[in-house]
DNA sequence: CCACCATGATGTTGCGCATTATCGAACCGG
DNA sequence: CCGGTTCGATAATGCGCAACATCATGGTGG
């Protein structure tokens, strides 16, 4: 009945109650007797019996002190984790690094604390970085700041970043095939009779634009179509204007294809508007998931295995915090899954 | 250019270059400078530059073994976290106390390792408590493991419940006002003329169901009614039976209340096969919140304040953490918000 | 009867930081 | 010119544990 806020106990007690010493302690409670270092049976189970009467429980800081690992994985994006905006967009990450953290006995660390008054996201701040209290790193977000990266590299901190970042130097990342995958779409347009299809790619710049722009342009040219005046630069917030979706119809259009499903979406609307039939008259397509919520028809387009790309993340970190050798830093690209979807048909042949 | 990956730098590799102490460096880092402890403005400056220089970042852990502070907010659930059934229900918490966490600065730890192969969960097992690296925690889950809590809070460790608990002796938690919100879906129903209502409370005890329950008796006892045959235990994954609920409307039920809203669901669809009308005939509430997704009426029910929840308990324990004294346990009740819906209406007088 | 080895441990050190107790120098008034 | 006081720092210690080097004992073979 002691009121004193009772100490953690320590080795140390154990130690002295079973007379033994801390360093005996230390090798039974971590099982680390081999036939170099000897511990009888007997006094292993003395030791572990006293640790129990105690309560005792290792103190992972001081472990990770002495040198080992903290099997802590952070989590650090670079805009804000939980908003609800961002919702749907992380969440499946979160789900997939979460799955492969606890199946490798990793616990999370989400940085949320980097976020300065400004808003903005920094893992430097005030010379201080927090991530080092992790054993190594996943980062996710848009707006990656690559100096940080490189310097967060040239530190010999490990991590594991999903999406493909172009960053000065080699860095492991995990990301979608979005080329193959745009490339696919494509393919199924011109499979159903298309022949001039407008293209909006995304406004903002960033490699997963990019490699769709670069899946479009590579489909593009083996299937030989051309694009005057087809492809438009659309941002997401906006969408396009029911002025350009008419220019691109005048230019000859059959079928759309926009980066951002919610582009998909409003250009849906505008061809509504007009009296334009879709898929009878005219296809559309987005290069990434239709969200679950919205109602409406399912869009054709193709989805984003996040789930695995978080736990690949997880798996690939955990890999080069496990092996020895320094590892190679790699980059991963997983398959995007087709949707057919109902907003794309057949090109009725004119004239 | 060197390949040799870099130790990391820490404070005496600082001193060495600035030619002051390591406890010079610890002090300006940590701004601990005041009227005792003096350290002119250009001393500062050039350690924090020479920091700077050299890419320097505390180690949490070692700072965590000589008593500091980590501003690490520990979240452990007594069940997984992020798998997609427990979604919804995980999540608002989740918004509520990133978004806290954040305004003060705190980061998250999330525990995911405390699963065992058997898939439960103890903050204890093989003798490691990992929660120590946290400098307190915030728990939530239904299947509190009570013996562990005890542990916990007898070793000095802070944490604050997400919901209540009957634990030996006091702990502080923040939970819902489920008695008051049960007694105004019944005053509501009452208002609405139901003077018999049958109650369906969940099978599986806990905390919050009991809330409910001495909620309803108050309310009912208020008003003056009864319950001979009104009452039934539900299993939330079954529901009720078609038998059940046609006996409850034979002994005069005119309105249900159900715990949880997946059984409200369930009896409105019951009800509707039997072809008693809801709102018309019959009422139907629910003692949680409707999921959003699912389609259909709106039920009568109230809102569990989930986001707030999650924050309160962050500020909670963040009071706790930065107090120089200890701060008694607390209990926090906050409010749930009634929604009227569309499942209930006045009752026709018959007779 | 000593050299040698296997057995079963122990003493010490150090991880990187914060804290405590000091300490030297400069300054200042009497 | 000397005692006190402020200023600007520092050496030493310890947090709890793991790694390393070392040591005492007892049996065994030569």
């Amino acid at each position: 009945m002691k009121d004193a806020p009772r100490r953690r106990p320590r080795q140390s007690d154990i130690a002295k109650l079973a007379g033994v010493s801390q360093t005996t302690v230390s090798i039974v409670i971590n099982g680390r007797h081999s036939d170099t270092i000897r511990i009888p049976p007997e006094t292993r189970r003395h030791v572990f019996e006293v640790a129990r009467s105690l309560g005792y429980t290792i103190d992972p800081v001081a472990r990770s002190l002495a040198g080992g690992m903290n099997h802590l994985i952070g989590v650090y994006t670079f805009e804000s984790l939980f908003p609800m905006d961002h919702h749907d967009f992380y969440y499946p990450f979160l789900v997939g690094i979460e799955a492969a953290a606890e199946a490798l006995g990793y616990d999370l660390l989400m940085f949320t604390s980097a976020t300065g008054s400004d808003g903005g996201r920094s893992i430097y701040r005030e010379g201080v970085n927090r991530l080092g209290l992790a054993d190594g790193c996943v980062m996710l977000g848009k707006e990656t700041n690559r100096d940080d990266l490189v310097r967060l590299r040239d530190e010999g901190f490990r991590f594991v970043l999903i999406g493909r970042r172009d960053v000065p130097g080699p860095v492991t990342y995990v990301t979608a095939d979005y080329a193959n995958a745009t490339g696919k779409v494509v393919d199924h347009l011109v499979g159903l009779g298309h022949e001039r299809i407008a293209y909006l790619t995304a406004a903002d710049p960033g490699e997963p634009s990019a490699d769709r722009d670069a899946g479009f342009l590579a489909a593009q040219t083996r299937h030989g179509l051309d694009t005057d005046g087809l492809v438009l630069s659309v941002r997401k917030e906006e969408g396009p204007s029911a002025e350009q979706v008419r220019r691109l119809l005048a230019a000859g259009a059959t079928a759309f294809i926009a980066h951002e499903s919610v582009v998909a979406l409003r250009l849906l609307d505008l061809l509504a508007g007009m009296g334009v039939d879709v898929p009878g008259e005219c296809s559309v397509a987005a290069l990434s998931d239709a969200p679950d919520a919205v109602p409406g028809p399912e869009l054709t387009c193709f989805r984003i295995p996040r789930r695995e790309m978080g736990m690949r993340a997880v798996e690939l970190l955990v890999q080069q915090l496990e092996s020895e050798e320094e590892i190679e830093p790699r980059a991963v690209e997983l398959p995007c899954t087709f949707v057919a979807g109902q907003t794309s048909g057949s090109n009725r042949k004119e004239s």
